[in-house]
DNA sequence: GTCTGTGCAAAAAGTTTGCAGCCGA
DNA sequence: TCGGCTGCAAACTTTTTGCACAGAC
């Protein structure tokens, strides 16, 4: 456990805003200014394999990080692309629905709810100029 | 509607395969050598914009498209990545579920299984050698 | 004839990797 | 000490964009 990587870690338990690598990258240089960006990309690596953080790599461009590594789902910004926990327990096993439907080895799902954060409600209330992709 | 975009689109919904950019320019280009890259990425905006496909925005690196456009969920196999449709119908409205539990406005969700296809599963059993990701 | 769409190529964005030297158990 | 980790830089992958020309209406 390098400094680095503490740092890293201590950084990202720190926020709850699930940062990209490169917001981790500026967030870090704060207190390590010589810190390269490739060791934020293996670090990241690192420990979210070795299950310390999470890495969040549902919809968007960038895939982003969670220092919480707990199961939890989030929910995502269309406008201003913010990710925000959301701590629910669904009423059901939604994998279960799965056995019998499907031939493949069913190990989980990844779920991440979209919507219009509350800074970004009162600018747009239409749903189509959002969305036009997966499900709805 | 120029020839282009018309053949992608007649591509796109004779497969079942959920292919990448790259891959449709690969299908594409046996009907028309001359087509670039640029433009199949273009119409696949246009495209998925307009509702006449649906861009597949989930978990993996690459984005994929998909000719159907009707609702459904998907599975990805962890070791080979296919992407396979999952047909069915939760037993809940799991929006339903986030409401009052965020300040959100809730427009809907993306949900992903992952699991393995019948191809790969003799080849592994290990379901932690292969995920460390999101949600399980 | 106009105007959008195309092909081509370069650029952008995000991520990975090779390498020589440094650091920590 | 010595194997793994770092900084740096270059490379790679995927996607976007500028531009001049072609094709659709």
């Amino acid at each position: 456990m390098t400094q680095q990587r503490m740092v890293i870690l201590e950084e990202l338990r720190n926020v709850d805003s699930h940062p990209s690598a490169d917001e981790v990258y500026a967030m870090v240089r704060k207190r390590l200014p010589r810190v390269s960006l490739g060791t934020i990309y293996r670090n990241l690596e690192i420990l979210s394999k070795s299950g310390e953080i999470r890495r969040i790599d549902s919809g968007g461009n960038l895939k982003r990080f969670d220092g919480n590594a707990d199961d939890h789902y989030h929910i995502r910004c269309l406008r201003c692309d913010r990710l925000v926990d959301a701590f629910i327990e669904l009423g059901l096993d939604i994998d279960e629905q799965l056995k019998g439907a499907t031939d493949f080895l069913v190990f989980g799902h990844r779920l991440e709810f979209v919507g219009l954060c509350p800074r970004c409600q009162p600018a747009t209330a239409e749903p189509s100029s959002l969305t036009n992709e997966e499900p709805s």
